[in-house]
RNA sequence: GGCGGAGUAGCUCAGUGGUAGAGCAGGGGACUCAUAAGCCCUUGGUCGGUGGUUCGAAUCCGCCCUCCGCUACCA
């Protein structure tokens, strides 16, 4: 391998990163995926690096809600689910998403780590018997405090003011919380970036600094749930015939959820792989989602005595004209429509590009399309389309070498460096936006060389416009070559294409896997001494004139 | 209410004391290898308001206005 022996220290890294689970109760929108496919590019990211990657997506199909769901269409909860769970899937691999493993909670395995983690805890005495109480709506649940509203009809909740509520009381398992204040400020002390970016940090220290109550992990009444594994005196609630006493209750969602990750790292089954994987690289989660995963979840592994994430990071919502897109209020885009007008790749692309990795961001048809257009069709596509035709026109199709060492080269040396610090501190659009400054600087050398002219002279029996001929191609060329492997993780089926076009293999897999290491291949020149045919040209990212189709 | 963040060109944002910037969108031009694309030039802003500090403030300080985030059992 050309280059600087970087190799040794990327090539047996191993990185385990996760997403949140999804809700199961209906067909995801993009604003759902926006952070599986984030995800999705920094695992292909890592994976091309040559890093043994695991990447782990999945559903949340316990719930209440879904299981009154259900019963409202008269259907088996599991039968339900397995529906939702089917059109994830469908989603993402229409996405390109390449998930090592997609976790169910419904999932057997996952049982048993929630089983486990529950037995920890209790072993830790950080479960104890209490009374889960409060205002109870029958349409509803339990209602929080926050969502109560008062007037002279009496207290209601938000959703149904026609419903008298209930003062409920339900005998349930709590989390001792309260004890891992203490634990926890210590921790964030001691790892000062875990949470990132910092201002999430900060939201969620000046919580923990509130004070910390204890949470119920368990809910006597609903069924539909993963079976609480002890009885209150501690014993195993599992009956002679392998079945779990429905007495003991179901596990409230907390554990339920968030072990997954443990799960996915195959916890407790498979300990030698456990012990590979966790503590996992990152988890990537939505800015909902912060309190569980930074304070609660830190604790429940403290309790296991279990390793922390090393990394949580936080993104931001999609905003639809200011407000967060969302089923419920109908202002969500359908990634269907957006891979029929943009193509899985251009969805992808736009989707990262527009929207900050770090904060909110407000996209739209029209903003994706722009974005399509200007970076994709014109700059990019068009850029690999005018090199390859002049490759084959001037040159034969025989790919020129890169030049001798020019600006251009120590642009990409210095674009490189940058592409891959923002890619690997998530700042996925930061990422893509330093690379497309470097796509300007080879297109503006184009029409600053005149490989036209360049040849004309060259017919003209002037040999040294010929050399330069021949090394300003090998520079677009190899310019072109290192874009496309570059942006790979972000365009994974149009980047082999790219490289096919320059007369290259595609030496990856189609999750990323299999290659030479990624930044070995991202050096200027890495294969110089390769003669090769570029084939003939063919637009990838067609331009769009796409009308909304969304009112 | 408390704590934190933000208000800069039509849009998205960069810019933390010294004559207002980028990309996209809009207008004009030259060229021709290219996906009517790329390249060059260019129209847009009293930098939320106000008072102050300073030779000089988008940039520092006070007050005000607006918006946003966090403020625990839907996940």
């Amino acid at each position: 391998m050309p280059g600087p022996d970087r190799s040794a220290e990327s090539e047996r890294a191993r990185y385990y990163l996760t997403t949140a689970i999804a809700y199961a109760n209906n067909r995801p929108g993009l604003h759902t995926l926006f952070e599986v496919i984030g995800a999705d590019a920094i695992a292909r990211w890592h994976r091309m690096k040559g890093n043994e990657t695991r990447f782990l997506t999945g559903t949340d199909e316990y719930s209440v809600n879904i299981a009154l769901t259900a019963a409202e269409q008269g259907r088996d909860p599991k039968a339900f689910v397995d529906e939702m769970v089917a059109l994830f899937r469908t989603a993402e691999d229409t996405l390109q998403i390449s998930p090592d493993r997609f976790i169910r909670t419904t999932d057997l395995d996952h049982q048993r780590a929630v089983h486990e983690m529950i037995r920890r805890a209790y072993a830790s005495g950080d479960l104890y018997v209490g009374n889960y109480e409060g205002w109870y709506c029958p349409n509803e649940g339990f209602i929080p405090a926050s969502q109560l509203v008062e007037d002279s009809s009496g207290i209601h909740c938000a959703n149904h003011p026609t419903v008298a509520l209930q003062w409920l009381s339900e005998r349930n398992w709590f989390f001792r919380l309260s004890a891992y204040q203490a634990k926890l400020e210590r921790y964030y002390a001691e790892h000062p970036d875990w949470v990132q970016p910092e201002y999430r940090k900060n939201e969620m220290l000046g919580f923990i600094r509130g004070g910390l109550e204890d949470f119920s992990v368990s809910r006597e009444k609903a069924s539909w749930g993963i079976p609480f594994p002890i009885r209150e005196d501690g014993s195993s609630s599992q009956l002679p015939d392998g079945s779990w006493d429905p007495a003991a209750g179901t596990v409230y969602v907390w554990f339920d959820a968030l072990t997954n990750y443990i799960t996915g790292a195959g916890f407790p089954d498979d300990p030698e792989a456990f012990a590979k994987w966790w503590p996992c690289d990152v988890h990537i989660i939505g800015k909902d989602i912060n309190r569980l995963h930074t304070i609660m979840w830190p604790a429940m592994l403290m309790s296991a005595g279990l390793a922390l994430p090393k990394l949580v990071w936080v993104h931001g919502w999609l905003l639809a004209q200011g407000e967060r897109m969302s089923k419920s209020r109908g202002n969500f885009l359908d990634p269907n429509d957006m891979v029929a007008a943009l193509g899985s790749d251009g969805t992808r692309y736009v989707t990262l590009r527009e929207a900050a990795f770090d904060r909110d961001s407000d996209v739209s048809w029209n903003s994706f399309v722009r974005r399509y257009n200007a970076d994709l069709a014109n700059d990019f596509g068009n850029l690999v389309n005018r090199t390859v035709t002049m490759v084959n026109r001037y040159l034969g199709g025989n790919r020129p070498p890169p030049g001798p060492p020019a600006s251009l080269r120590s642009d990409w040396l210095s674009t490189s460096l940058s592409y891959r610090g923002h890619l690997e501190g998530f700042l996925l659009h930061e990422a893509l936006a330093v690379l497309w400054v470097f796509v300007g600087a080879v297109n503006r050398l184009v029409d600053a060389e005149k490989p036209w002219a360049l040849a004309k002279a060259a017919g003209s029996n002037d040999a040294d416009a010929g050399e330069r001929l021949r090394n300003v191609l090998g520079d677009l060329v190899e310019a072109c070559r290192l874009i496309a492997l570059a942006t790979a993780p972000f365009i994974p089926s149009i980047a082999p294409k790219v490289l096919q076009q320059l007369g290259y293999d595609q030496p990856y897999g189609p999750d990323g896997k299999d290659g030479p290491p990624l930044l070995d291949e991202l050096e200027w020149g890495a294969h110089a001494e390769e003669a090769g045919h570029v084939a003939l040209p063919e637009p990838l990212f067609p331009r769009l004139d796409v009308e909304s189709p969304v009112a």
